[in-house]
This record gives structure tokens, C-alpha cells and sequence, in this order.
DNA sequence: CTCAATTCGAGAATCGATTATCGTATTTTG
DNA sequence: CAAAATACGATAATCGATTCTCGAATTGAG
């Protein structure tokens, strides 16, 4: 059973690339968006069908948050957690972990893994809304 | 504009207390299910059309788990976190929380909330674990 | 360069969750 | 109990995310 061969194409180097680039998770569409900003032309199912290449190679995984669109991120960021922003839905990478976690479980379950998400207003929304006030 | 007025129903009674006896976020296949059991004949549309009433009047509130459907659960259980086993995919509640989970996120972020979500292995499905070793 | 393998693009199709439709049934009110 | 308001049930429709289809284009080996 040999595996199938897998060409490297201008359209998964843009991808990887951009996610690379974002240092923020991003959905399907975002790539998609940015893709074709870029380097017009990549069509949305070559964007999922390229994100599942990497997932199955372990090059991207998917994050997904609670009142998020999925979004795709490199894996090669380590141990870390997402802060959305309650006003622009983006999804920001935050830097270190708690201790004491797995703790909240009673002692009959097994933890293996967590996810922490804040939920609050990014920095650029928070300039917007001091000075609207609005929402 | 007077709110408009809500009856009392079988359907409603059945649904509100199938949350609150659960002890456990429940998705709105689950209570139809359940609901189907206890008392034959209430309809999904129902389900979701009370779901949403008792959400608005601030009885029950939705859950998002990533990785889990949509689930439902009484709004009085105070703050908590909650458990997903992985094999089962049922979602547990989980008592108390952690302190410093704000400082994660840069000064210029404002938190407003958070979630923790613990994955791993529940009581029953860990003791079948042990017996098949299978998974 | 040539050919076979692989991938692409655009749009249709699918999927799970949820909402809308509409005729019927139930709850309130008086 | 009668009338009006509200809710129900079954199913079709919708929605966002993702996958499939298939003819055209690209890639890698020789």
C-alpha cells in the first residue's frame, strides 16, 4: 500500500503560507479571501481540500470555539489558547496555560486535553467603542 | 408593546424539567428524545420553538462545546465549566473554577468572560476502557 | 517534451442544526 | 362554553460549513 504521492502546488504554498503569515487562526473563508487577494484565483474547495491535506500530514489543525466559525491554525505554535473578540468575531492566539485545571474534574475522570477561550473585546474594538459607545 | 403573553403547556413542563433532571447539558435531539420517552408526542420544531422561550426569559441557556452539538442547560447552576468524554461525547458539568484565567490575555484586552472545556474519559466509559483496551 | 497522476475551479450537492409554514389543537379569558 | 390568542406537529425550507463532481489545468518522471 503505497502512500499517494502529493505534488506541491502554487495554491497549498499560498495557503500554508498565509496561514503562517496570519499569527491568528483563521476560517476557511478568511483564507479564502485572502487567497484571492493575493494571488487571484483559488477556489474555496481547493481551500478545504488543501486544510485537509495538512491536517492529515499534521501540518494545521483545526481550532474550534464556541460561537466561532472554525478556523485553521500551523501547528508549530505549541501549547495555547484563543481569546475572541465579542465585536469583530476574530480569534487571537493567546501566550501561556494555567495550572491546577484538570483539577476541576472529580477524580474518576480521566483528563487528557483542555481548551481555555476568553471572550472580550480586542484592542482595536476597544478604541472603536470608547468612542462610540455604541453596543 | 406589551410582551406577548406565553401559556403554559404540557410541552413546556415536560421539556423544562427533562433540563433540570438531566444534571447535564443536553442537545435538542437529546430532549426530544427523552421527551418522546416520558410522554409521547412532542415535536423537535417544539423542542427548539421552547428552547428558544425559555432562553429569551433567561431560564436556559446554550451551550457550545467545540467538538460537541449545540447543548441546552438550566441558567441556575451558577458559574461552571464543563467535561466531554471523548468516547461517549456526552458533556458533564464540572464544579468551581480558576483564578488568573484573565491574565492570560494582554493588557489591551478587555475580558469579559471565559470557558474551560476538559476532554478525556468519563467514569463509565474509563471502566470499559480498562476491560477492552480497545480505543 | 509527453503522458499519466494529481490537483484545480466553479458550482451543485450534502450535512447537521435550526427555523418557517400552515392547518389543527390547546390555553385563556370572560 | 365560545371566541381569541397562542402553541403544536409534521415536514419543507434555510443556513453555514464542507464535500462532491467533472472537465480542464498542472505537476513529476522519463
Amino acid at each position: 500500500m503505497k502512500v499517494k504521492a502529493s505534488y506541491s502546488t502554487r495554491q497549498r504554498a499560498v495557503i500554508l503560507d498565509i496561514l503562517r503569515q496570519a499569527g491568528q487562526p483563521l476560517t476557511a473563508q478568511d483564507i479564502h479571501e485572502r487567497a484571492m487577494q493575493n494571488h487571484a484565483g483559488i477556489g474555496l474547495a481547493t481551500v478545504y481540500r488543501t486544510l485537509k491535506t495538512f491536517i492529515s500530514q499534521g501540518d494545521i489543525a483545526q481550532v474550534e470555539i464556541p460561537g466561532a466559525s472554525p478556523c485553521y491554525e500551523p501547528t508549530d505554535r505549541g501549547h495555547h489558547h484563543h481569546f475572541v473578540c465579542q465585536h469583530c468575531r476574530q480569534v487571537f492566539d493567546l501566550q501561556g496555560c494555567v495550572h491546577d485545571l484538570h483539577d476541576l474534574a472529580p477524580q474518576d475522570f480521566q483528563v487528557e486535553r483542555h481548551e481555555i477561550v476568553l471572550y472580550g473585546v480586542c484592542p482595536d474594538c476597544g478604541r472603536d467603542e470608547s468612542a462610540h459607545t455604541d453596543d
